[in-house]
DNA sequence: CTAGGACCTCAAGCTAACTTGAGGTCAAGA
DNA sequence: TCTTGACCTCAAGTTAGCTTGAGGTCCTAG
């Protein structure tokens, strides 16, 4: 074990140690570093210390990552927090507000998908065109692109 | 316009049109057919023509793929209904049931997400590790790998 | 003091999901 | 008939998100 974790907790965290906990591989960490949605102390021997505060960072990527939110996206949202220690209120506040709109968003669009798969079993509509979510006449072709029956929201 | 759409419904698109309405580029429709996850059929000047159903199947895919699925999970499930048309009853149900479990898993992230951003507003746990979500004590560190708070399951 | 496991950097490689480009065909109006 | 835009194939390029490997350093137990 790398510092002294024998007895009591120790303060900073190894790269190895942090992998083990997060459950992601070392080049992984090394690669967030690099792309800003980490950061280390280095010590004298240049050696990587993450503060404790790195896992839940690490957790809130992989989560964000999972339902589909891009490194970018999720770096922009961190970034908004001061890299070291302690946020402010307001950085919270910021940082929430962006995406709470964002989740939203994508459980309605979850929500949408296990809701057209409910009311399709035993219709079929998805390749036989004929169920209550059918569009009639097709008459949605010219409201511009995209799917619109089942898209909450498109990306720019 | 390519057949005859002029009046009443043509009961084929063309790969433009397809494009057109379903938001997605006759590059991408082409790179899903190679993938198996759409089909058509050709006329006799070798021309794609897409059965009417074809759209919702790309409205599914763009949908799944926004919330994080993969295409090749997407193609499993698609590959569950017959390709042409008219998918049984049983073929739905089964689709349904799969998609549900991992639709369901995904929601439930999405949603401890949101709620650790709404429990942390002006507390800031995520980068001072102090409030109700907190690990006391990093307990949790014995028990595998992975982000034990936030993730709900990780798959294999 | 020395062995070996944990770390370091940097470059290159890999998969998914597309896009772009070259070179050629099809089809419908002027 | 000619032309123009929609279409075709196939190969190669692109971006994101990592992983792998080579070559070298750190540090702790024996």
């Amino acid at each position: 074990m790398t510092q002294g974790a024998k007895h009591g907790l120790p303060t900073t965290l190894g790269v190895g140690e942090v992998a083990r906990r997060s459950g992601v591989a070392v080049s992984t960490l090394h690669f967030y570093e690099t792309k800003g949605l980490i950061r280390s102390e280095r010590t004298v021997g240049n050696q990587r210390r993450y503060a404790r505060a790195v896992l839940r960072r690490v957790s809130f990527i992989r989560v964000a990552q999972r339902v589909g939110i891009s490194l970018a996206d999720i770096a922009t949202a961190l970034a908004a927090l001061p890299p070291g220690e302690a946020p402010s209120r307001r950085d919270w506040t910021r940082l929430s507000a962006q995406w709470r709109a964002e989740l939203d968003e994508r459980m309605a669009q979850l929500k949408k998908l296990r809701d057209t798969l409910d009311d399709c079993i035993g219709c079929g509509c998805l390749s036989i065109d004929r169920c209550r979510l059918r569009n009639p006449g097709d008459r949605l072709a010219s409201e511009g692109a995209g799917p619109r029956r089942l898209l909450v929201k498109q990306r720019p």
